[in-house]
DNA sequence: CTGAAAGCGCTTACAG
DNA sequence: CTGAAAGCGCTTACAG
């Protein structure tokens, strides 16, 4: 059971000063002899004495809490990020905090004032909103990690997948299997992501001889990407004109289809082949049904921790792109 | 764009000394002059000043930092408390850290250990295990309340469902359906929630005659509930004396036997009732064969705070049990 | 090789 | 009604 012990503590018990056991404990053990350091090493122990982090955080104007600022903690794909962020954060000796901005800029700007103030050694955002704060962070050149979204102001390092290629693997699938009718659904106000997964598609299908117009284009509004896809499958279903073959930017547009799909007495993939882009490991149980292009959320975590020290250490770190499997 | 201003800045331009200008600002209004309450307001407001809480901390020994442990992150149904607790904390002006501990005795003691460090002023222990540190926190009498699974060591404020009810509901839906082959299915090392969910059902098929033999208990073992729901299947659904109805003390259980029970050539839920207790809306997406008792999570945190503020004012706070819908 | 001292930003008895 | 001072726990030039 560590009690309240300080250095003060330690100091006392090896008999030396506070600013000794304070060089020691932080590793500089060249400076002191070495029966000094045994005696405050011993002291340490006996005592249990971990540094106190506030106390260190005021004194070197920076705690070791490390800002998380996502966008919808509800979404599994996020809750899977910051669960192995965290991860990979306590590994690296930092504590990981968490805002859910559910995606409004105010809020957003609200929690980078507060992390700010808690002097935090970095930013970790994940599909951050544009915001007058979010343009100050990028300008301060605060350490900041952006995921999935890339920065809306531009600069700033990145961890993700490449989206246009992922859209285009879908495109040459569809194209090799023969489907005729094809369908692509995003979000109409979406992230970097969606956008680029639509449009590497689409670019695809244009190189290979597809006419825009042949594609049937449903962007979405609404509450929820689950939603989105209902409302698309609303009208993609209906009509003799239906797809046999939709790509979907996320899983979760691909269950608001799927959903629609049955009201309207159709089969997946019988019917229509769907497509999405995310792959979370719920699908093998709730919607087999679904093909994916898998994306590693889980090992976000480690690449975004390894962008944050390099940034730390002044070393450059433009952006990352995990690969994806596609089956 | 506030940049680092201090108490000394205040002070300085308000012309007055920093302790005035630290009790104005923590609202000890009556202590000071009409003049010069109005000098530092308009101080505050022209250089931005927002107190710094690490300082502070220090000072009080005590952070805004409120510690979420968590057992599973990857879970929806954490994801959606800790999301309503982060909404909540934030409206009464405190941080919240997240700490995953992936059901590990060792890691939740290190998170503990770490957040006593960091001063945290609370704890919300979900679905916590018995460990040497939880005994330690219970001890120190920290603020702290335990969400869905109970403190082991006993005492403490608690947030969740009356879960033995919940059981008790599902039993009398199936006895009034007439459902004559009853299962349930629940982790064999679950929490105390899944335990009561299990008892509650048995007590209540008890009350009502039937022998405790002639109803199926399927106790899994696994990494996942999805994979307990998966195992409980491949038992349940061979042979003749397959169930007609089953409650599974989780959704995740009930993905995970559906799945199994498709690969037996069964429909949930002509072939088979299926009731969970749980009901994240992302049943209605993928699930709809699947009936709930729904547990209101996004509701959790408000009352995880509130919980927190009663003791921090020293008022009792027992347990809060929240209702349920069925349907 | 080691320590006294200053100071990070804040709060709070205490004195006036 | 207001301010000087001490101190929360730490780090870091600086002096010796």
């Amino acid at each position: 059971m560590p009690e309240d012990v300080s250095l003060a503590t330690v100091a006392a018990r090896a008999g030396v000063s506070v600013s000794t056991v304070s060089r020691i404990v932080n590793g500089e053990m060249r400076r002191a002899s070495p029966a000094t350091v045994a005696r405050v090493l011993e002291a340490v122990e006996a005592v249990g004495y971990r540094p106190n982090p506030v106390g260190r955080a005021l004194k070197r104007g920076q705690s070791q809490l490390v800002a998380m600022i996502a966008a919808n903690l509800d979404n599994p794909a996020m809750a899977t990020i910051a669960s192995s962020t965290e991860a990979a954060l306590r590994e690296a000796g930092y504590v990981m905090v968490l805002c859910d901005t559910h995606d409004r800029p105010e809020l957003q700007d609200e929690y980078l004032e507060a992390m700010r103030a808690q002097m935090v050694s970095g930013y970790v955002l994940v599909a951050a909103v544009p915001s007058p704060g979010l343009s100050e962070l990028s300008a301060s050149r605060a350490p900041a990690v952006f995921v999935n979204r890339r920065n809306p102001g531009g600069s700033g390092a990145f961890v993700g997948i490449d989206d246009r290629a992922a859209g285009a693997t879908v495109a040459d699938y569809f194209i090799d299997r023969g489907r005729r009718a094809l369908a692509v659904v995003f979000p109409r106000l979406g992230s970097s992501a969606s956008r680029d997964r639509a449009s590497g598609f689409l670019a695809r299908l244009r190189e290979r001889g597809w006419a825009d117009e042949a594609i049937i284009q449903a962007a979405g509004d609404g509450r929820s990407h689950l939603q989105i896809g209902y409302d698309a499958g609303s009208r993609i279903f209906v009509g003799s004109d239906a797809p046999d073959a939709i790509l979907s930017v996320s899983d979760q547009i691909a269950y608001g289809l799927n959903r629609r799909a049955l009201e309207c007495g159709l089969k997946i993939p019988d019917d229509c082949e769907l497509v999405s882009i995310d792959g979370t490991p719920l699908n093998q149980w709730v919607a087999p049904w679904l093909k994916s292009i898998e994306i590693p959320y889980a090992l976000y975590g480690a690449e975004i921790v390894a962008g944050l020290q390099l940034i730390w250490r002044g070393a450059p770190f433009g952006e990352r792109l995990l690969p994806c499997k596609f089956g």
